[in-house]
RNA sequence: GGGCUCGUAGCUCAGUUGGCUAGAGCGCACGCCUGAUAAGCGUGAGGUCGGGUGUUCGAGUCACCCCGGGCCCA
C-alpha cells in the first residue's frame, strides 16, 4: 500500500490523454441552421448531381403534399423517411434525384380565399379568385420549403414542380388526351349537392347544417304479380300486397327507381286493419310493430317473413304509385340499409342521392332526375309537377299519394338539413352531367380495361411494401366505381371541353361538345405557353389555335364543317369544369417525373397509407391508360402518427405536437433518429417523451464519436498500421470483422428500406461494441503505451478506420452531425477529405482485416468472467475491479483456443489488472474462472495497473515494466 | 356496418416455415470509475405475449369469436 503512504505521484503528462474540438454538446438548435446554410453556399444539392453523373439511376418519385398551412408531424414523418431513402440510395453508389412537388389546386385553397373575400367574392371573376388562390399557394409553398429544408431534407427545392405551373398543367392535358383517345373518358350524371339559389354544385365544405321542417311520408308500392313472393311469406292468393317504404323528401319520388332491403334482414307480412280498409303490407319484422301502430293501424296480424335477400331473388317488382310509364321497378340489395328508422325498405332514386347512386349503378338503373338547374320539374315529370319547384311538389305528392290511398301516413317533423353557406337556403341532391373516366371500357388498341390493368399490375409485378398494401389496393380496385374527375370551381386546370352555344342540354353530347385528344392537346400547348389561366382570358379560337379539324380522326362533322378556326371557335364557349385534383397529382408521373427529371416508371412512391385509395390508384389509372404500364415499381407506406395511447392526433383532443417547437426543443437530428427508430408498417404513436429517449441515444452516438475522434489525435493515416494475418488475435481485428458485420447489415438494411434495423444495429454498435467492450479495453493502450507503440498504432489505425465508416453510415439519419463529425475527422487529422461533405460521399466497402475464429468463444468467455467479478466483488469487498485478476483453468478445445490468446487482451476486456490462463488437470475437467485479489500486489501509478511487475523506479515512483520502458526509466 | 391492419416487459422494438426456461436497448434499482466526466463501466429486477375458445405431442406464432386502436370506405 505504498499510495497509501506518500501523495501519489502524477504522471497525467506523460499519458496520451483524448482530445477533440469535436464538443460533447451537439446545441443542434443552433447549428444544424448553419450546416444547412453551409450546404446551400455550396450548393450541395447540385454538386451531388454533378458527381453522380454516369452512375445507375433510382428513379424515386415525390407524392406531392397539398400547399396549405404549416408542415404537421405526418409531413415529418413522410419527408424524413423519403430524406432516408433519398440519402442512403445516394451513398449506396447509386443517382438517385429528388424532385419536391406541390399539388396547388382545389377547394381547400379556394375555401379559405373566398372566405377570406366575404361578400366582395361574388362579384370578383374566377381569375381574380384565381390569382388570390395563386397567391395563397405560393406562399404555403414557400413557408413549407423552409420547414422542410428546417428538417434537414435533401431536395431540389429551387426547382420543385408545382401542379399549377403551366408545363406542368399542359403534361396533364397530355395524359388526358391519351385518356380520351382510348376511349375511356365519358360523361355522365352523378348527384351532387345543387344549390338552387345559386344554381351551382355545393362541395361538403360549402355546406351548413341547420334545422328544418319537412313532410316525412310513409307510402305503399303496390306489389306485380303477387304470386312470385317467397313462399315463406305465407300471401293468401289473389290480394294485393304492398311494399312500404319511408321517405322525408316526397319530391324525390317521381325519380323512383326501386326499392333497396337489407339482404340480411328479416321482412314481414302482414294483415292491417288501416282507416277502414284491410292491407297487405311487407316492412322490416324489427320496425312492424312501431310503424304499423304510428299509422294508426287498427289491427294487425303477421302472416309470414323472409330476408330481404329472398325478395331480392325471387325477383319481387312493383309499380310506381303516380309515374304511369308502364315499367315495373325491382327490388335490390343494399349493404348500407339499416333498420334504426323507417321501414327497412327504402327507396330509391338514383338521380338524387348518393348512396342511391351507387345502388343505381350497380343495379344498371338509370341516373334519373327530373329535376331542372332551376329546381323545377321537367317534362320527363308527370304533367301535374311540371314547372312546379321540388318544394311545391312536397305538398302536391303528398296531396297525390293520399288521393290514390298509397299513403299510410304522414307528419310533418325537424331534423338537420343542408344548406348553401352563402345563400343559406336549402339544397337538394341532384343528379348532373360530369365528366368520368370509366374503369371498366376497354382501351383503344389494349389489353382489357383499366380495372382489368390494375388488377394485373398489382397481382405481381409491383413490389408493396408491407406487403398487406397489395391486397389493400386491390380490394379498393376491384370494388371502385367510375372516377368522376370534373368539378364545378374556378382554381384547378380546367377540363378542355367547348360547348356549342346554338345546341342545348338535351342534344347527344358529340353534336354539343368539342373535346377529342387532337382538340385537347391543341389546347395542352396554349396553356403549356400562357397558364391555364388561359382558359379564362383567351377566346376558344385564340386556345385552338394549333388545331386541325380536318387531321382529326374524332372530329363531329359539325366540327368539320365550322370552316376555319376562326368560325369555330365563334360557335364555341369554353366548358365551365375543372378537373379534380387528383388526377393532376395523379399525372406526376409524366409532368414531373418523367418531363422534369427524365425517370418512368420511378422505382419507389413513398406515402401514407392512405394512398392506396389516394395518389397510388389515382397515379396508376392514368398512366395504365396512357402507357399500358404502372408508374411505380414499388410502394412503400407508413401509418399514421397517434398519441401514446394509440388515439389519433387531432387538434380537438388537444393532443397534437407541433413541428415547430419538436425542432426548437430536440433539433432535426434528433427527431430524425426518432423516425428511423420507428416501426412505421402501422400506426406510429408519438409522445414528447419519446424525443427525450430519442435525445438520449443521440448523445450516446455522438459520445462515441467523440471518444473516436478524440483518441486520433497525433495519428498519421499515412502511417497507418498495415495488419497481416497474425494480427488476427488482436482486439483490434476483433474491432474489424465487427465492423465489417455492421457494414454489410447496415447497407443491406438501407437497401430494404429498414431503418430501424439501421438505428438498431448502428447504436448496437456504438453502445455495446464500441463504448461497452472496445473502448474501454483500449483504453489502457491508447493513454499509456508510447504514442509510436506498434499496439497503440493499430488501434488508432482501427479508431481511424471505424470513425470514417460510422460517420458515413450515420449520414442519412444524422446529417447535420455526420456532417460535422467528417469535418472535425479530417481537420484534426489534416487531411483533405476525399469529398467536402459527408452528404457527397458512399458507404465504406468491404473491410479486409482477417479476424481468428477463436473471439467467439473468447468473448462469451468475457460474459462469464463479467458475472463472476460482480459476484466476487460483493463477497470479499472489493469496489474498483482494477484490484482483481482472472485465472481461467481451461482444457480441451477452449484451451487450445485461449492459448494463442493475449492474457493482457482478456484483462483489459474485463477490466482487470491481469488474467492468467491455466490448463486443467484431468481431461474432462470443466472451466473454471477464478477471481484473483491483488490487493496485496502494488499499484503502477501510472497505469493504475496491479499487473505483477510493478516496482519502484528511479524516480521513485511505482510503476509497471510498460511504464516504465515507456518514460525511459526502465 | 364493410375492406385492410395493429395490440409482446414502464417505453421503443426483435421474435424466420408453430419447437429448448419469450430476447435487445432505453428507463429503473444497486454498485463502480473520476484519464470519454453535464461523460464512461458492471450487475440485477421487470412479461398470464389484449381476452377467450379451438387445432396440435407442442401456439407469441395457425383458425374462430370477443375487446380496444388506426387507415380507407359506407
Amino acid at each position: 500500500m505504498t499510495e497509501s503512504a506518500a501523495k501519489p505521484r502524477s504522471y497525467r503528462d506523460s499519458l496520451q490523454l483524448p482530445g477533440t474540438r469535436f464538443s460533447m454538446k451537439a446545441n443542434l438548435v443552433q447549428n444544424e441552421p448553419a450546416s444547412l446554410k453551409k450546404w446551400e453556399e455550396d450548393s450541395l444539392y447540385q454538386e451531388l448531381r454533378t458527381s453522380k453523373a454516369g452512375k445507375p439511376r433510382y428513379r424515386f418519385h415525390d407524392g406531392p403534399p397539398y400547399a396549405n398551412g404549416s408542415i404537421h408531424t405526418g409531413h415529418l414523418l413522410n419527408k424524413v423517411l423519403k430524406d432516408f431513402v433519398v440519402r442512403s440510395r445516394n451513398m449506396l453508389g447509386l443517382d438517385c434525384p429528388y424532385t419536391p412537388g406541390w399539388d396547388c389546386h382545389g377547394l381547400p385553397i379556394e375555401h379559405k380565399v373566398v372566405e377570406a373575400l366575404g361578400e366582395r367574392a361574388r362579384e370578383l371573376p374566377a381569375t381574380a379568385i384565381r390569382k388570390r388562390c395563386r397567391d395563397y399557394a405560393e406562399k404555403f409553398i414557400k413557408l413549407q420549403t423552409q420547414q422542410m429544408k428546417r428538417l434537414l431534407t435533401m431536395a431540389d427545392y429551387d426547382r420543385p414542380y408545382l401542379t399549377m405551373d403551366p408545363a406542368y398543367e399542359a403534361a396533364v392535358l397530355e395524359v388526358f388526351a391519351k385518356l380520351v383517345e382510348r376511349g375511356v373518358v365519358y360523361r355522365g350524371l352523378k348527384p351532387v349537392h345543387w344549390s338552387i339559389e345559386n344554381r351551382t354544385a355545393l362541395a361538403d365544405a360549402e355546406l351548413e347544417y341547420e334545422d328544418r321542417q319537412d313532410i316525412s311520408v310513409y307510402v305503399r308500392f303496390a306489389v306485380q304479380a303477387v304470386e312470385n313472393l317467397p313462399e315463406a311469406l305465407h300471401t293468401p292468393a289473389g290480394e294485393p300486397v304492398d311494399l312500404m317504404i319511408w321517405t322525408t323528401t316526397p319530391w324525390t319520388l317521381p325519380a323512383n327507381l326501386a326499392v333497396a332491403v337489407a339482404p340480411q334482414a328479416i321482412y314481414g307480412l302482414y294483415r292491417v286493419e288501416h282507416g277502414g280498409r284491410r292491407c297487405l303490407l311487407i316492412v322490416a319484422d324489427s320496425l312492424a310493430p312501431s310503424v304499423l301502430k304510428r299509422g294508426g293501424a287498427e289491427t294487425f296480424e303477421k302472416l309470414g317473413e323472409c330476408t330481404g335477400h329472398e325478395l331480392v331473388e325471387a325477383g319481387v317488382r312493383y309499380t310506381h304509385p303516380f309515374v304511369e310509364d308502364g315499367k315495373a321497378r325491382p327490388v335490390v340489395n343494399a349493404d348500407y340499409v339499416t333498420l334504426e328508422d323507417g321501414t327497412g325498405m327504402v327507396h330509391i332514386a338514383p338521380g338524387h342521392g348518393v348512396e342511391d347512386y351507387l345502388v343505381g349503378l350497380r343495379a344498371k338503373l338509370e341516373i334519373y332526375c327530373p329535376v331542372r338547374e332551376d329546381g323545377t320539374f321537367d317534362h320527363s315529370a308527370p304533367d301535374w309537377l311540371r314547372g312546379l319547384s321540388v318544394w311545391e311538389a312536397n305538398g302536391k305528392v303528398v296531396e297525390r299519394l293520399e288521393a290514390d290511398g298509397r299513403l299510410y301516413e304522414q307528419h310533418r317533423f325537424t331534423h338537420s338539413y343542408p344548406h348553401d353557406w352563402r345563400g343559406k337556403t336549402p339544397v337538394i341532391f341532384r343528379a348532373t352531367e360530369q365528366w368520368f373516366i370509366g374503369v371498366d371500357r376497354p382501351l383503344a388498341g389494349g389489353k382489357g380495361s383499366l380495372r382489368k390493368l390494375a388488377m394485373d399490375a398489382t397481382a405481381e409485378r409491383i413490389r408493396f411494401v408491407p406487403e398487406w398494401g397489395r391486397n389493400r389496393m386491390r380490394g379498393m380496385l376491384e370494388s371502385r366505381p367510375d372516377w368522376c374527375i370534373s368539378r364545378q370551381r374556378a382554381w384547378g386546370l380546367p377540363i378542355p371541353a367547348f360547348q356549342r352555344k346554338d345546341v342545348d342540354e338535351s342534344a347527344p353530347i358529340q353534336d354539343r361538345v368539342l373535346m377529342t385528344a387532337a382538340s385537347i392537346r391543341a389546347v395542352a400547348e396554349a396553356i403549356g405557353r400562357l397558364g391555364s389561366d388561359a382558359w379564362f382570358t383567351e377566346s376558344p379560337a385564340a386556345l385552338l389555335a394549333g388545331y386541325k379539324p380536318a387531321d382529326d380522326p374524332d372530329a363531329p362533322k359539325w366540327v368539320k364543317d365550322a370552316g376555319t378556326i376562326e368560325s369555330l371557335g365563334g360557335m364555341l364557349t369554353c366548358g365551365p369544369d375543372i378537373f379534380d385534383v387528383w388526377f393532376e397529382s395523379g399525372s406526376s408521373w409524366s409532368a414531373a417525373l418523367e418531363r422534369m427529371q427524365g425517370d418512368f416508371p420511378a422505382d419507389l412512391y413513398l406515402e401514407g397509407s392512405d394512398q392506396h385509395r389516394g395518389w397510388f390508384q389515382l397515379s396508376l389509372l392514368p398512366a395504365l391508360g396512357a402507357r399500358d404500364q404502372s408508374p411505380f415499381d414499388a410502394v412503400l407506406t407508413h401509418g399514421f402518427i397517434v398519441d401514446k395511447d394509440g388515439r389519433k392526433m387531432s387538434k380537438s383532443l388537444g393532443n397534437t405536437l407541433d413541428v415547430e417547437e419538436l425542432l426548437k426543443e430536440f433539433g432535426a437530428d434528433v427527431c430524425r433518429w426518432w423516425v428511423c427508430s420507428l416501426n412505421t408498417d402501422n400506426d406510429i404513436k408519438m409522445d414528447i417523451e419519446f424525443f427525450r429517449v430519442a435525445g438520449e441515444e443521440y448523445r450516446k452516438i455522438r459520445n462515441t464519436i467523440r471518444f473516436l475522434l478524440s483518441n486520433l489525435k497525433g495519428f498519421d493515416p499515412s502511417d497507418a498500421y498495415r495488419f497481416t494475418e497474425e494480427d488476427g488475435l488482436s482486439l483490434d481485428a476483433w474491432a474489424m470483422k465487427e465492423l465489417a458485420d455492421c457494414i454489410a447489415t447496415v447497407r443491406k438494411a438501407y437497401e430494404n428500406f429498414s431503418f430501424r434495423t439501421v438505428r438498431l444495429t448502428l447504436f448496437d454498435f456504438c453502445n455495446d461494441t464500441l463504448s461497452a467492450v472496445y473502448a474501454n479495453a483500449l483504453k489502457d493502450r491508447l493513454y499509456c503505451d508510447a504514442a509510436d507503440s506498434p499496439r497503440r498504432r493499430r488501434a488508432q489505425t482501427a479508431l481511424y478506420l471505424i470513425s470514417d465508416a460510422l460517420i458515413r453510415m450515420l449520414a442519412p439519419i444524422l446529417p447535420h452531425t455526420a456532417d460535422e463529425a467528417w469535418r472535425f475527422f479530417h481537420e484534426e487529422l489534416g487531411l483533405t477529405p476525399e469529398q467536402p461533405s459527408v452528404h457527397m460521399a458512399e458507404f465504406s466497402g468491404r473491410i479486409a482485416v482477417h479476424c481468428d475464429e477463436g473471439w467467439e468463444a473468447f468473448m462469451q468467455l468475457r460474459d462469464q468472467a463479467m458475472k463472476r467479478i460482480e459476484t466476487t466483488k460483493v463477497k470479499i469487498g472489493v469496489d474498483n475491479p482494477l484490484d482483481l485478476g482472472l485465472r481461467v483453468v481451461a482444457s480441451g478445445e477452449l484451451m487450445t483456443t485461449l492459448e494463442k490468446f493475449d492474457p493482457v487482451d482478456f484483462a483489459d476486456l474485463c477490466g482487470v489488472s491481469r488474467a492468467w490462463f491455466e490448463q486443467a488437470q484431468g481431461k474432462d475437467a470443466s472451466t473454471e474462472i477464478e477471481v484473483v485479489d491483488l490487493r496485496h500486489e502494488d499499484r503502477c501509478e501510472r497505469s493504475r495497473k496491479r499487473d505483477g511487475t510493478v516496482k519502484q523506479r528511479r524516480d521513485g515512483g511505482l510503476l509497471s515494466d510498460r511504464d516504465a520502458l515507456v518514460l525511459g526509466l526502465a
